[in-house]
DNA sequence: TGTAGAGAGTCCAGTTACTGGAAGGTCAAG
DNA sequence: CTTGACCTTCCAGTAACTGGACTCTCTACA
């Protein structure tokens, strides 16, 4: 297989392929005319990276996956604790951005957003002091 | 004013001050020795562009912001557009990981994390093929 | 058989917003 | 006069690609 059939088989970018392989992520075989020739496995493995990448885990986590995803003798509970530590960087991250969100929410809701140039939202970005002190 | 001294009033490091001279979004004097002099502006913009960053604005709108801020005759409708679309792009981002966070947790909850080597969560990463066809 | 175009290859640079670290200059205190 | 804190610049690295330039190979068609 080329690497546009993989690349249409696993949903990644050929750029990306060759970057996953770039940084070992896989190894296919080379054909005479020095192209990349992927076997099932190999289609296999950049669908498995393609889903875990969508679903946010990172590359060097991907990587940890990878290698239970290839060890048959691996305990589930390896792979259960590294995606509870992802739930809960998603779980920060929500609130995060939930945090952020009613900030911001109540910024635009007191800005009139009009032709006059007093903008709550500035002010608000000056930080306190703008308010008080002056 | 030196830099540490901007750093502990903005909430900035040092090293992100330097960088944010480096990229023009403020413009230090140098004092004899080629020190950065800072004055009252500069410390005002920092702090602006430290709550800005930290609601998530990325530097390019906060280089717009900034000039806004600035510009005294600016209309307060093109900054509540510019949050707007910012608010926007928070609500996008929650959604999308609240959507992760549904597939993970349901994911964790039907693997049993013991020793056992069958895992939901490397099969799901496998794709919906690993399931039906093998 | 010649050639055009698709698709393969490599390599380099750019993206975002910093951060770390090395090497060297300056300043205040003891 | 030295020590140590603080300042300077510059270079490299981070994460995960993406875009672009240039070259090579393959295939189809006239």
């Amino acid at each position: 297989m080329k690497i546009a059939d993989v690349a249409e088989a696993s949903g990644l970018s050929a750029k990306t392929i060759r970057y996953y392989e770039e940084i070992g992520l896989v190894r296919p075989m080379r054909g005479e005319n020095g192209y990349r020739a992927f076997v099932e496995t190999d289609v296999h493995k950049l669908t498995f990276l393609a889903r875990a990448r969508s679903l946010g885990f990172s590359i060097k986590e991907c990587r940890t996956l990878l290698s239970l995803y290839e060890d048959r003798g691996r305990a589930s509970s390896d792979v259960k604790a590294l995606a509870e530590a992802h739930l809960r960087r998603i779980d920060h991250k929500i609130a995060e951005l939930e945090g952020l969100r009613g900030t911001l929410a109540t910024l635009v809701a007191r800005c009139h957003g009009d032709e006059r140039p007093d903008c709550p939202i500035l002010d608000d970005l000056a930080g306190p002091f703008a308010g008080d002190g002056q």
